[in-house]
Formats: C-alpha cells, structure tokens, sequence
DNA sequence: ATCTATAGAACAATCGTTCTATAGATAAAA
DNA sequence: TTTTATCTATAGAACGATTGTTCTATAGAT
C-alpha cells in the first residue's frame, strides 16, 4: 500500500475516531468539517472516506465510540455492599468522577440532548442509557419509596450534570470559586443535598 | 421603497429576528444559514444584510433579543410577602413556567452553555445572568445559610433546568410518563426535594 | 435630488462527496 | 522461484452545491 500510515484497519479507524469525537464534542455535527477531521488525524479526504461512507455515519460511530464503555465504571455500584445512602454517595461520587474525566462524552451527550430527533432519542434511551437509568431508578426506589423514581433519578442525574455544564460560565458568576469545579466537592454536595435537603432548621449541615 | 413590506425599520428587525431565534435555538449557529433565515422571513440574503451586517451579529441580536425581559418574571419574587419556603417555592414554579413557556431561550441557553468562549460567558453571567443569580443566591443563603450558597443556587436552577432538557428522552426512559413534562409536577417535585431530601425515613412523602 | 429599502446576480470560499491514479501488499499462476 | 494479477490503502484533483458576503440596480419615499 501507498505509504502506509496505519499497520491495522481498525487501527486506522481508531485513529480517525480519536480525533473525530473531540471535534464533534467541542463544535457539534454542523461544527464541523470533514476536512477539519482528515487535517486532525494527517490523512487526506478520501482516505477518510475509505474508512467511513459519510459524514453522518463518522459522526454516529464517534458516538457510539465515545458512549461505549461508559457503564462499567456504575455498574459494580448496585453489588457494593453497605447502607443505601453508602451505596448512593458512591454512586454520585462515580458518575460525577465519571463525567469529569471524560468531558467530549458529557458533551457529545448534551449536544445530542439538544439536537437529536425523536428516533435516535429512542435509539439513544433503548440502547445505551436504558440499563444504566434502571440502576438509578433502582436505587431511588429503595432510598426514597414514597416519592417518583422518575423524577427522582433524573434529579440525581441532573443534579450532577448541571454543576458540570456550568463549570466555564461559574468562575464569572458570584460567589463562583475555582473549588466548586472539583469533582469530590460537587459529588459531596450533591450528596448532602440529596439527602438532607435545605431546610434542616440548623441541626444538619452541608459541610459535614 | 420598492414593494416595502415592513412600514418600520424595526419592525423589519423584530421580523427577522422572530424567525431567526427559533431556527438557531433548534439547530444552532452553524446549523442555520443566512438564505434559511432570508427564507423564513420571506425576503431577501441582501435585504437581510441590510438590517445586520453580518451572520455572527445576527446571532447575538438572537440572543439578545431572547434573554432580554426574562428577568421581569422573577424580580417580584423576592418582594413577595410570606416564609422562606413559600418564597422558595414561589420562585421554584415561576422559574419553571418561564422555562417551559419559552423554549427557545432555554435551548439558547444550554446552546451558548456548549458553544460559547469564555468572553462571551463572560458577557453572559455578567450582563444577563448576574442579577437574577444573586436573587437565587440570596435565597439560597436565607433558606440554608449553613451551605455553600453558589452550589446550592446552581442545584436549583439545575434541577428545573435538567428536567426540561430532558423531556424529549423522557418517555423513552423506564417509567417515563407524559405528566412528568408539565410544569407544576416538575416544580412541585423540585421543592420537595430540595426541602426534605430522599431520606425522610417515611415521615414526610414527596406526594404532599 | 437624495435616501431607504428592496432584490437579483455574482463573488470567492468551503462544503460533502466522488473520480482517477498509484504505490505497495498479497495471492495466484508459471 | 519468479512473474503476473488482484486487492488495499492512500492521495490529488475535481465535482456540483452551498456557504457568507458584496455589488449593482431600481422602485418608491422624503
């Protein structure tokens, strides 16, 4: 082959996911180019176009790359034993690290909450979040019988999600301190939060 | 004039801009073209270009134009007469109403959350969002001074916000029901939670 | 006569995509 | 083993369409 770049295939498609998906992450489907992409990895356009038909399957596989994986860092929560309020900070504490560490899947997330049609919603919820929102569902059950598990576990969700949306925009807002972007400290807030709620009439604490 | 289709200028540019905002909040900035807006308004690319001088000025007008007066809705609320919890819970509905009823400023929002630089969050959190903030703050600190107010006025815009975002996945998710789209049920779960936690060992019921 | 509001046409640049060509690896045939 | 044919991976060039933008012209108001 012509100067080969890649000693594998799927090296190659390896490659050109690897940059793909910080792309889409930062810049969204319309963002960007796939020149920008082939540049990215130093590869000209119709080897790109070699290893993936169009644009919109590059950007579906970049997805379903990023999204892959991502439950098996939850899943051992629900076999952890301990309390349910242990198993709920832990849960929080590995979702919130979860995201953090990996911001273009946060991203991709959000932006596909945003621009997604129905259909790939559906697909979306059917076959990648189904399994791990049950785990959430579950333990809002347990924690808190009396009250929707549905909204409860997108509260739980949200709650997280939310202080890390807003992480660039904090530091311009008052009262906003470098501190309250650290993963432990929101995990711990939101714990407490949770599951004391605001009016504690000054017996409980949000800095236990 | 030739064939002058407005009387105004402004109303030229109040137009333009109601079609304008609705295509960038559903397909973002580099989702909508100029000749898609000139289509919508039903005028032309140059007389467009002849009330905004370019693409990207066009889409701050947008924004402008979308979060201007959001604010009014708000204000009252901490004038309103009665306890820190009905206050609370006052703010709670109202924040979600205006959410709900304007979806275009909300996609806008978590648009500019994803896409803009940090000048521009800048601008945003100190010309736009700052004032309304310092309300949520200050509430915040009446109702549990005991924490850490910035994290605790971004929980409660998150929470409301969080539900909204995901009201499209929702009837995909497990035990997803149409009635959790509605404003009332979603502002009514948020203040429970925020005021009495998932753990309240049975005592208080999130169905109060 | 000047100015404002409009549109049609065209601009260069970029878009996603395809075509053509080729260097090198692999397989088949001699 | 050598030769030949086929296949894979690559790139350059070009395609028509669309992009943001500008130019030119003109109808009507001031």
């Amino acid at each position: 082959m012509a100067k080969a770049k890649f000693t594998t295939s799927s090296e190659a498609v390896t490659a050109i996911l690897s940059e793909s998906i910080p792309l889409f992450a930062h810049h969204g489907f319309s963002g960007v180019s796939i020149r920008q992409v082939a540049n990215a990895v130093g590869i000209s356009i119709a080897t790109l176009y070699h290893y993936f038909p169009d644009k919109k399957t590059l950007y579906l596989k970049s997805i379903e790359q990023s999204f892959s994986d991502k439950a098996e860092a939850l899943t051992d929560v629900k076999n952890t034993p301990g309390t349910k309020e242990q198993r709920l900070q832990l849960f929080i504490l590995r979702f919130t690290e979860l995201m953090s560490s990996d911001p273009n899947f946060r991203l991709l997330l959000q932006r596909e909450l945003l621009d997604a049609d129905s259909s790939r919603l559906q697909l979306l919820a059917e076959q990648v979040f189904k399994e791990q929102f049950q785990n959430v569902l579950n333990l809002a059950k347990e924690i808190a019988p009396q009250c929707d598990p549905h909204l409860m576990a997108i509260s739980i969700v949200g709650l997280i999600l939310f202080h890390l949306e807003t992480t660039p925009i904090r530091m311009y807002l008052p009262e906003g301190r470098e501190e309250h972007n650290q993963p432990e400290i929101i995990a711990h807030h939101v714990y407490l939060l949770l599951t004391k709620g605001l009016l504690n009439n000054g017996v409980l604490t949000c800095s236990d």
